[in-house]
This record gives C-alpha cells, structure tokens and sequence, in this order.
DNA sequence: GAGTCAATTTTTATCGATAAAAATACGGTC
DNA sequence: GACCGTATTTTTATCGATAAAAATTGACTC
C-alpha cells in the first residue's frame, strides 16, 4: 500500500513543472534559438494550438518574455518577436562588455581551485569541438556556439555578486539570440578554440587585467562579425 | 440620447491603457514605496476583489513584476513580495555601484549643455527639498527620495547606451523598493542636500573620475544607512 | 498531550467563452 | 482606376468557471 502510494506520488515523468513554465522555456529556447526573425507577429491564437496549450498560457509565457527583452509587447496588439538592429547589436554587445568584464574581474579575484577545474573542463570541451558543422559548411555550429558560452559562463562564475550574474544572464541570453539569428543570416567564424586558450591562461594565471582585455577584444570582434552578417543579409 | 451614449463612451478618466497595464503600474508603485513587507504573500483572489479586476489581470501582472524582482514566484504556491535581507540590500548596492558608475562616466563624456541644464534643474529641486518631512520625524521624506533619485537620473541620462540604462533603471527601482522599506523601519540620513553638491560640481566640470568616486561614496552610505536600520528592526 | 491521518477549506493553474478593438475585405462613388 | 466609408473577419484583452494542488482544520490514536 506504501509502496503503490509512493508510485502514485512519482510520476514516470515527473510533470513537476506546470505548463506555464514548460512552455515559457520551450519558447524562450526557441526564440534564443533564432526561430522566429526580428519583429514577428507571435499570436496567441496560432501559437496556442500549435503547441496545445490555452490561449492564457500562451499570453503569460509571451508576457514575461517580454520583460525580459525577448518579445515586444504592444497595448490591444500583441507580441511580436523583439526587433533586431544593427545600433541593437552593438549597444547589446557594448553593454555585455562592460558587465562581463566586471564579472570576470571579480570571478578572477575570488577563483578557487574548484573554479579552475571548472574553467578547464569546459575549455576542454571547448576545444574538442569542431567550429564549423561536419557538412562543411562554414557557418558556426551550434554546439561550438554552445560550449562557447558555457566557457564564458563558467569563467565568471566564481564572480561574488549574484546580481551582477543575473544581469549578465540576461544579457548573454540576448546576445545569444542575436547570434543564431545572424548564424542564420550566414555568420561566419574566423576563429577556432584555440584563438580563446589566451583567455583561458591569463584567467587561470589569475591575470585578471589581461583576460578582461582579451574578453572585451573577442566581444568586440564578435559583435562586428554579427554587424558584417546583418548588413550582408539587409544592406545597411 | 447621443450626449448619453458619449458620456457613457468616455469615462471621467480616459482609460486607455489596459486594465492589466494600469494594475501593473499600480501594484509596481506599492511595492517600490514599500507597501508590502519582505517575502508577504500576495493571493491573486484577494488582490483581484481588492482592487477590483480579473484573476487573469492579477496574475499577469505578478508575473511581470516577479521577472523584474519585485514579486517572487513559486511553482504552484503563488506569488509573494520579493524578499530583503541584509545580503540582498548589499549586493544590490554593489551591483548598482558598478552599473550606475558606468553610466555616468559615459555621460559625463557626452555630455550636452542641454544635459547640464536638465542636471542642474534637477539638483536645484532637490536642494529645495528639506530632508526631513515637517512634522520633525528623523525619517527622509518621500519627496526628498523621488527628487534624489531623478537627481541620479539626470546625472547618467546622458549616457550612450540605453541597454546600459535599462539595466541601471531596473536596479535602480529594487533599489528605491529597498529604501523606502528601510525607511519604514526608521532608516535615518544623515546627508542634506548639499552634500551632493560636490557630485554636482565635478558632473558640471566634466571630471569623470571624481564624479564616479564622490558617487560610489555615496552609494555605499546609503547601503550602510539602510542596512544599519534594517539589522536594527531584525537584529543582524 | 503529541502526533498522524483524513476531511475540509483555501488557493492556484488552466481553460474556453465573450466583448471590444484592430485589421482586412468589399462595394459604391466620383 | 483611386478613394472612402462600411461590413466582415481576425485577433486581442478580460472574465468567471473549474479541476488540481496545497494549506488548514479536526478527529482519532497512542
């Protein structure tokens, strides 16, 4: 009788979330992820049975998205998917500079040994992935996109200030989406793993000066290779 | 006939915005005025008759406000007014400090004369604000906080970026949350006015360095204060 | 008297319906 | 054929109802 109750209590899959939340995430992951293009109508009617969820879902989903940067929302009509620019782009990038570097100062400031094990490990599988896709072409692969980022994360994660981190979350997780678009536009990398291990060694050699010059350079650099798609892609 | 239908048509109060904008904007005006203690549940249905509007209206808002940090959300049990504590009001501070300095060393360095009109506008209005309400309570009158706070406004409005300064308006607002819940707990200022004349004055000549110093100064004051009259309500 | 379990109440999350507003299509006029 | 005002369709914002979950109460056992 226990046992059964205690079955009953754990689902197969735990639905421990509630459908607000799954499909918040499911969106947010999709927007990140560069599915919709800047400034697309997302109506709650559409998108409400596409996913099969409620038209009240949907709208709550899109609302917090929506104070987080991701979608616009405009009084009697509607959400649209947030608008990107090149002036975007660059004020983005600008802003996660100068956050970013304040949180790699005093994520270097505070490292532990635990930090540097973690900053080694995702270099590492950093750089065991390939930049580009097997099929040759020449556009970033997401995973390299991926494991670049959880570097980023994990080189600033010793940082004291929660806050800070959050700010900085939220910013990456525009810039993100920022990229895939322009992935999507055509973004090519010059670069390959090995251009961020100088990064990596004045992190570890706790060279704090160093390594935010050498983050804000690949931020800068990244910005412009993302600027250089958009305008390829809509002519200035 | 008409005239009925016209004045029926259009309230004594032009409602234009939403219901749900407008419950938004007020419920974000109480709890950034220190209406609602730390961590007090906020039930949806008592809201809802309260102030009069939908769950649905209740709900969304909340939903707003916990993604800005001013209400918490928690899966399946609700929302509730964003908890304060002295690590909280510190890191806040911290964070603000870091952002805010940004901010006003860019718009110090861009600045305009219409800038140092609107700055000195500002702090004329502020030096015409007596700390103290005139019922000789210790405690900083509200007008005294709103006319700092646009002070500071005015300071960093010249800034380049506005991605910077939404990220500076955002803390800004948990911030003032913070103050005037400290206030209601008989946080105390020691400053007037003039004391952030000097600010003032290296702002006008242009001396990013020396503004930036006199301002994380006064940062960290105001944390202290704060913190202080909160250690003293909840002893440590 | 403390603790446990079931019954009751409260509260939340979700839904579909509906009225108001906006967008679109249509028809008539010049 | 272009323009303008009206009808139709589409879409949004808002509501109240409801099922599920959590909190509370109360009865019962030891």
């Amino acid at each position: 009788m226990k046992d059964m109750q205690e079955i009953i209590a754990a689902p197969a899959s735990p639905v421990s979330t509630s459908q607000t939340e799954a499909f918040y995430a499911r969106l947010r992951s999709e927007l990140i992820g560069g599915a919709f293009p800047s400034g697309e109508r997302l109506k709650t009617a559409h998108m409400a049975n596409r996913y099969g969820v409620s038209l009240s879902v949907v709208r709550e989903a899109l609302t917090r998205l929506a104070s987080e940067g991701l979608t616009v929302a405009s009084s009697r009509r509607g959400f649209c998917a947030a608008g990107i620019s090149v002036a975007q782009i660059e004020q983005q990038a600008d802003a996660m500079r100068e956050i970013e570097t304040i949180c790699l100062r005093r994520s270097i400031a505070a490292a532990t040994p635990e930090w540097q094990d973690h900053v080694e490990a995702r270099f590492s599988r950093l750089a065991a992935t390939p930049v580009h896709n097997a099929d040759a072409d020449l556009a970033i692969s997401s995973a390299f996109s991926v494991n670049y980022a959880e570097f980023r994360d994990a080189l600033v994660s010793a940082c004291d200030n929660p806050v800070l981190l959050d700010v900085r979350r939220r910013l990456r997780d525009l810039g993100l989406r920022h990229e895939s678009v322009c992935i999507g536009l055509g973004a090519q990398s010059s670069s390959a793993a090995d251009d961020h291990r100088p990064l990596l060694d004045a992190a570890l050699a706790r060279d704090g000066a160093l390594a935010v010059r050498l983050l804000s350079k690949r931020i800068n650099a990244n910005a412009r290779l993302f600027v250089a798609a958009y305008r390829r892609a809509y002519g200035c």
